[in-house]
DNA sequence: TCCAGGGAAACAATCGATTGTACGCAGCGG
DNA sequence: CCGCTGCGTACAATCGATTGTTTCCCTGGA
């Protein structure tokens, strides 16, 4: 259909000028819808744009009104559960206000970290969510980039920057003397990796939940390569084969729950009877196991939905920094837990 | 530290020049190591960069040179555990090719479809792999970008591009023919949401060894609301509804297979004895299950390899266009299914 | 008839890095 | 002593869009 065809090249906003017998910068505000181009422009270079299949270089685009239109989010973990909980908030979020969503993978590892923080200081996109716990070096150099950048699940360490969360020493509270007020005194806490900030919320407002009720019968079990299903089962392999038997058990995820109460099964131990289990997070999993798993519930996808507002409501510089938020948990009760047998 | 800090400025190649006492065009070689400056004065430039912690422009940078360094990942549902498993293996090989790798969900939906297929168009992206098994219509209007994309999982209807998937008429095959040799003759298939791909194809293959077995007792479900555990859940439920009860299932995914066998025990039918179930794809968790899920093994981490590494070695234009291939697959069976139940 | 007003579109600077070319200067052989 | 090689660096064009300013032209009111 075109006819001056050259082979090696893309399309360029000069190419639709010309093809329309207008200027450049007529294609751009048609483009953008500007209210200084007439309807009728208007539609005659839009026509022309829809029949050729043109697309803006986004680059040109980009550098020039410096601004993506995009945000990132940083995780750690591709395959846990709770991501794209916390995905769909931020996504339905960002798509209301206009901007897009990109994913990008720490996984633990510093290279790719950097290179993630380096795509907001370079101006790829216009801000960050961060899911991980933790913030690239080179972002916290930076002296103006507390408005670029809200933390959601986890508040970062040595930093100002926003953050939307549960208050995760009360959550655990909350399933720990559920178990409390089921008579059970020796419990065990399946905690994931040892020293992520999450893990270590956890196991601290655990130990003062222990403390308080004036129970020493407990086990941490900690650095069980992750926090997925498998990891349940290695910590309640760990948990099995080690003297001190508790009655019940809580995993700081669903997943390391599931895997658990799996291998205790599995074990030949009927749950709840013998042995009770509660999960976090209470994702849709949670509820299709036998028995049903009580877990603690935590709105990830208002946590992603709320940070991403916040996030992008306060790009444009209007010079409120955004403030942090806590939002309400909740303990589901279903069927995995039961009153502490004799012994 | 810093003297001359200006607060509204982003720091740009030109500051570093001028601190450096060199022409920016030194500072652009430095930073890519070009041959042409000697040892003593990149050292001298990249410790500036160092010290400010100078990110260059990614847009002033892809729009000169024209490469991204990027590829794209468009997948339909974020929350998919296989997912993960072609992410991994994608991340590895681009890594190792010196690229990066970005996630974009298209959910189903045409909007953000188009938008995800405009990143590739812009030039935004170098190339994209296609998880979802549907390709962009803006880029299927363009001539010349058989190159730069690559399907996954799926081959794209009505186009050359090249794609990394396994024989799922064949996979499908080698799990009915399991159940058949079991003794099994009434045997259903849960197939998710109808009229994808991948439904289609399961459905497809699934009827003809049937027929090919001369038995006409199976049944179809489908249009369950995904391909996820509360989809099977669904499936199962419907399936349990209908006076046919067949005595076996086999799932197109290991989530629908897990929703559906448990389903099945809550509803009192013990598994395999009563009823057998199939999943696809093994996953770790269909080991994890109560019990282990006998699945088909897809290659989903290689397949993701794979298609990187054909993405991106194909990226520079050397004129071969990358052939499609086909990975093996497997029946790992574990103890889901069990010999047809006299009835 | 003339000029003010304003709508429509062109002009041109700009965003920030990359890269081919040109230039200066040193060392070296003839 | 001259020109040649070659190294190190500066110069300047360029990538493709955006946007403030200017120009043009047409209409309407005095």
């Amino acid at each position: 259909m075109a006819t001056k065809e050259k082979n090696k090249k893309r399309l360029t906003m000069n190419d639709i000028a010309k093809m329309a017998g207008v200027d450049p910068s007529t294609v751009s505000r048609a483009l953008a819808d500007s209210p200084r181009l007439p309807r009728k422009t208007k539609d005659k270079i839009r026509k022309i744009v829809k029949d050729t299949g043109f697309v803006a270089n986004r680059q040109a685009r980009v550098l020039r009104s410096q601004r993506s239109g995009q945000i990132l989010v940083m995780h750690n973990d591709v395959a846990s559960l709770s991501f794209p909980e916390y995905a769909q908030g931020i996504e339905e979020a960002a798509t209301e206000l206009g901007m897009s969503v990109l994913v990008g993978s720490a996984k633990q590892d510093d290279e790719r970290e950097e290179a993630l923080g380096r795509l907001l200081l370079s101006g790829a996109v216009d801000g960050a969510i961060i899911l991980s716990g933790r913030l690239p070096h080179c972002i916290h150099r930076q002296s103006d980039y507390e408005r670029s950048v809200v933390s959601v699940s986890q508040p970062l360490p040595d930093t100002d920057i926003a953050c939307v969360s549960v208050n995760v020493a009360n959550a655990t509270q909350s399933a720990i003397e559920h178990l409390l007020s089921l008579s059970h005194k020796n419990i065990a806490i399946i905690a994931g990796p040892a020293n992520t900030a999450s893990s270590i919320a956890h196991v601290t407002a655990f130990e003062d939940v222990m403390s308080t009720a004036g129970l020493s019968q407990h086990c941490i079990v900690e650095n069980v390569g992750g926090s997925n299903i498998e990891a349940g089962t290695k910590g309640m392999t760990r948990i099995l084969a080690g003297g001190h038997r508790p009655t019940a058990v809580f995993c700081i995820t669903d997943e390391l729950a599931i895997g658990a109460m799996n291998k205790a099964q599995q074990a030949g131990f009927s749950v709840p009877d013998a042995i009770s289990f509660v999960g976090y997070n209470d994702l849709a999993i949670a509820r299709a196991m036998d028995p049903a798993l009580t877990s603690v519930r935590t709105p990830l996808r208002q946590m992603g939905r709320i940070g991403a507002e916040m996030l992008i409501e306060n790009l444009d510089s209007s010079r409120a920094k955004p403030e942090s938020r806590t939002l309400d948990h909740e303990l589901v009760v279903r069927d995995s837990c039961g009153p502490a047998p004799n012994r």
